[in-house]
DNA sequence: GAAAGTTGATATTTATAAATACTAACAATT
DNA sequence: AATTGTTAGTATTTATAAATATCAACTTTC
């Protein structure tokens, strides 16, 4: 059980196998994690590194990009729209000073929280992030919250 | 004051005078149109007619697509998440036979929705329609569907 | 009833997002 | 210490979304 989640993520794939895997050059990773789309593990020699969830991750975006044609500032936009303050449980105080909370282009996590409860969060361990890369899973907490 | 609303939503102008206004040509306004992203007041000739509030919705899209750079299946999808049932307050029923809360990829005003309490509604005339044609005020209501 | 405008549909062009190809410096692996 | 892979850049190519052009039938307007 355990075991499972932990191969699923552990970072165990260089940035050309995970290219392999995905069938797209490394280069196109990059670009995408340039954007914000996803966070690789990094190394302390700065190196990335990629669990099969991350793998899995990015066939989502793949497909979101490749199959809906939904463009990359598309995807951060819907990205944007995921009611993180729900999942955190931050406070008023910290809404208001949130540039996520408040604005509407990019994702949660590409943005820094200063003197906030994601203040020493890593992101890349979030629910936020981890558990709503689909569109079906954005759409299916925005009813949730709502009953 | 109802006066204005009603100069707002009245629709007064022909398909080549909506274009012009907006700068850009008669079959982009219908291509938009297509896609579904805004729903023109048609006349018995079958004829379009555009009102002001159309104009400023339009603007909005171009927006989206030129400065923002979202595709208009990014733009269907953020439409897509509108959490709707919460304006219209249709029934646990209705919302299990829903092909737009089922789904996130088009509009709710895009489909037909046989035995719903939308079944009879004018789109163009709904709030959903109406209200959440901009993507902050889409998160907006999130939010406040969330507290 | 003639002129101007609109309809839908298909074919074509244009703009640009997405992906690739380079580079030289640095890290890892053997 | 030599080979292989990674890093962050910029420059270029490719794929395709967005926009335009053209058409003949129909509608409105004066």
């Amino acid at each position: 059980m355990t075991e499972i989640n932990i191969s699923q993520n552990e970072p165990i794939f260089p940035i050309s196998t995970a290219a392999k895997l995905l069938n797209i050059s490394v280069h196109t990773l990059r670009m995408y994690e340039r954007e914000g789309l996803f966070i690789p593990y990094k190394k302390d020699s700065n190196q990335r590194s990629y669990s099969k969830a991350d793998i899995e991750r990015i066939e989502c975006i793949r497909s979101a990009i490749n199959e809906s044609k939904i463009s990359m500032n598309g995807i951060k936009t819907i990205y944007s729209l995921i009611p993180c303050w729900q999942v955190v449980k931050c406070s008023d105080d910290d809404r208001n000073k949130c540039e996520s909370y408040n604005g509407h282009s990019k994702p949660c996590w590409t943005y820094r929280h200063p003197n906030t409860v994601c203040e020493n969060k890593n992101c890349r361990m979030c629910d936020v992030y981890n558990n709503f890369s689909e569109c079906h899973k954005v759409k299916e907490l925005i009813k949730s919250i709502s009953r």
